[in-house]
DNA sequence: TTGCTCCTCACGTCACGTGAGGTGGC
DNA sequence: TTGCTCCTCACGTCACGTGAGGTGGC
C-alpha cells in the first residue's frame, strides 16, 4: 500500500491538469511551494492527485495577485491569518491601482512635449510667447529655464509665471522681448544692441520680471541653480552677453539687475 | 568658448538638482538615454545645466509610468507622435488597473481557505456538509475533489454542485452520508460495511450524485481525472476501497455504479 | 531513426537598490 | 589621517519565458 495511491502524472501532464506551466512548476519545487515529486526510473518527477490540488490552489492565489513568497503561509493559514494576509493583500492592490491612476494622471498633465517637466501654468505662457510671435529658439530657452525654475520651486511657479504674464500687457515689455529675440545672433559689436540696452536699464527701472532676474530675487535659489539658469539663457547668445555688459555700464549689475549672485543661506541676516 | 558654459556639476549635485539617484542617472547612461558627460581630470562626470534639464524631462516621464526604454523615443518626438505615444501609454496603464482590479475581484472570491479554487457555490455546499454534522476530514476529502473538478469543468460545477445539494432534501442521503463518515476508519472486514453497501446498493438505483461517479457520467472526463478523483476519495479508506468491492457482489460497478471508467473522446460514435 | 518529453543550467525581463572593493579631494 | 564622494563591477528583485545542450521513451 502506497501513501499516496492514484495516477503518477508526469510534469506536463500535471501542468495541464492544474493549468499552469511546466516551467512554473519547476519554479515552485524551487521556491519551496510544492515539494519535489518521487523521480520515476529515468528521473522524470511523478506527480499525484494531490500534487495537482496542491499546484491548482497555488495558481489560484497567484492568479490572484498574491506574491509567490506569501503563498506558502497562505495555504498552511487558519481562517482568521487567511483573512487578515487576504486583507492585507487587498490593500497592496489598492494601493499599486492609485499608483497607476496617479501615472494616468501625470500622463495627462503632461499630454504636450512642452508640458514634460512644466506645469500646465507654464505651457500656456510658451504658447503666449509664441502667439506673440517669438521664435521657437527663444521660446525653448525660457521653457529650459523653467524647467529647472520648477524642479526647484515647484510651489512658487504658478504665482511666479502668473506675475510675468501681468507684464506682457505692457507694450514696451513685448517691443524688448521681439528686441531681443532678433538680436540673439548680432555681433557683440553692433551698434543697435547700445539701443536695446537703453531700453533694457528702462525697464530694469520698472523690474521686468524674468526668470533669470527673479531667480536672483527668490531667497530659496542658490548661485548655482542661477548659473545654470544664465548658461541656458543669456550665455547662449554672445550679442546677450554683451548685452549684460553694456547694462553694468548703465549702472545695473549686468543682467541681474540687482545683487550679484552670491549665495544667501536662507538663515543668514541680510543686515 | 565652450559648447556648454555654466556650471560643472558632479552626479550627486546633478542628481540633485534633478531629484533623481545617482545611481538612476548612471542607469539612464547605461541605457543610452543620457550622453555621458565629460570627465574631469580625476574621472569624474561633470554634468551641464543642459543634461540637469534633461535628467528633469526623464524623471517626469519616469515618474508618469512611461517605461524607459520608450523615454528616448518621447523626448525626440512631435506633437503628433508625442500625444499618440502618450494615449498608447495610458491605455497600457488602464489594462493594468484592470488586471489588478480582477486580481482584487478573484481575491474576494476566495476570502476563506475553502474558497481557494473553488467557486463560492462549492464553498456553501461544503458549509452545509458541516452543517449536516460531517466530520473535517470527510469534508476536507469532498473539497479536494471538487478542486480538480472544477479546474477541469469550471462551467458545469455550478449547476452540477446545486443538483447535489437538492438530493440532500432526501434524510436517507444523509444518512448515508453520515454512515459513510463514521466508516472511514472500520477495518475492511467489518460486518457494518455490509449495512452500509446495502444502503448505497438502494441509493444508486435512484442515482446518487457524488463528484466521483458524476465525473464518471460527464464526457468530457478523461479516465487520468477519473483516477485522481479516486486517489483523493475512495482510495483514501480501506473500508471505502471494501464497499466498492461490496457494490460489485451487488451487481454495479464498483463506486462508479455506471460504466467502467475508460476515456470516450468526445468525438467518438459510442453506437 | 525520428519526434516528443524530460532533465539541468543559465540568461533575460524592469528600473534601479545595494553592497564590494578601490581611489581622489578636502 | 579621517570622512565624503567618486569610480566600476555585479548580484538581487519578481515570476517565470526561453533557449542550450543533452538524454530517455515510443
Amino acid at each position: 500500500m502506497t501513501r499516496t495511491p492514484g495516477p503518477r502524472l508526469t510534469i506536463s501532464q500535471a501542468a495541464s491538469y492544474a493549468g499552469v506551466t511546466t516551467r512554473a512548476i519547476r519554479h515552485y519545487h524551487q521556491l519551496g511551494l510544492v515539494d519535489e515529486p518521487p523521480r520515476d526510473g529515468s528521473g522524470y518527477r511523478r506527480y499525484s492527485a494531490r500534487d495537482v490540488i496542491d499546484l491548482i490552489r497555488i495558481r489560484s492565489l497567484a492568479q490572484a495577485g498574491v506574491p509567490l513568497r506569501r503563498v506558502g503561509a497562505l495555504l498552511a493559514a487558519d481562517r482568521d491569518e487567511f483573512a487578515a494576509a487576504v486583507a492585507e493583500i487587498d490593500e497592496q492592490l489598492r494601493a499599486e491601482i492609485r499608483r497607476l491612476e496617479s501615472h494616468r494622471t501625470a500622463i495627462a498633465q503632461l499630454a504636450t512635449v512642452d508640458g514634460l517637466a512644466l506645469p500646465s501654468e507654464v505651457v500656456e505662457y510658451l504658447d503666449m510667447l509664441r502667439d506673440l510671435g517669438m521664435s521657437e529658439r527663444v521660446v525653448a530657452l525660457e521653457r529650459d529655464a523653467w524647467v529647472i525654475v520648477s524642479a526647484q520651486l515647484p510651489d512658487d511657479v504658478r504665482n511666479w509665471i502668473a506675475t510675468k504674464r501681468m507684464t506682457f500687457e505692457d507694450p514696451q515689455v513685448v517691443a524688448i522681448y521681439h528686441a531681443l529675440d532678433e538680436a540673439f545672433d548680432l555681433p557683440p559689436g553692433d551698434p543697435r544692441l547700445e539701443a536695446i540696452a537703453d531700453q533694457l536699464a528702462d525697464l530694469f527701472a520698472r523690474s521686468l520680471p524674468n526668470p533669470t532676474i527673479d531667480a536672483r530675487r527668490q531667497e530659496p535659489v542658490d548661485s548655482t541653480t542661477v548659473a545654470m539658469l544664465d548658461a541656458e539663457t543669456v550665455e547662449r547668445s554672445p550679442a546677450w552677453r554683451h548685452l549684460g555688459r553694456l547694462l553694468e555700464q548703465r549702472g545695473w549689475k549686468g543682467w541681474s539687475g540687482v545683487e550679484p549672485p552670491e549665495y544667501v543661506p536662507p538663515d543668514a541676516d541680510p543686515g
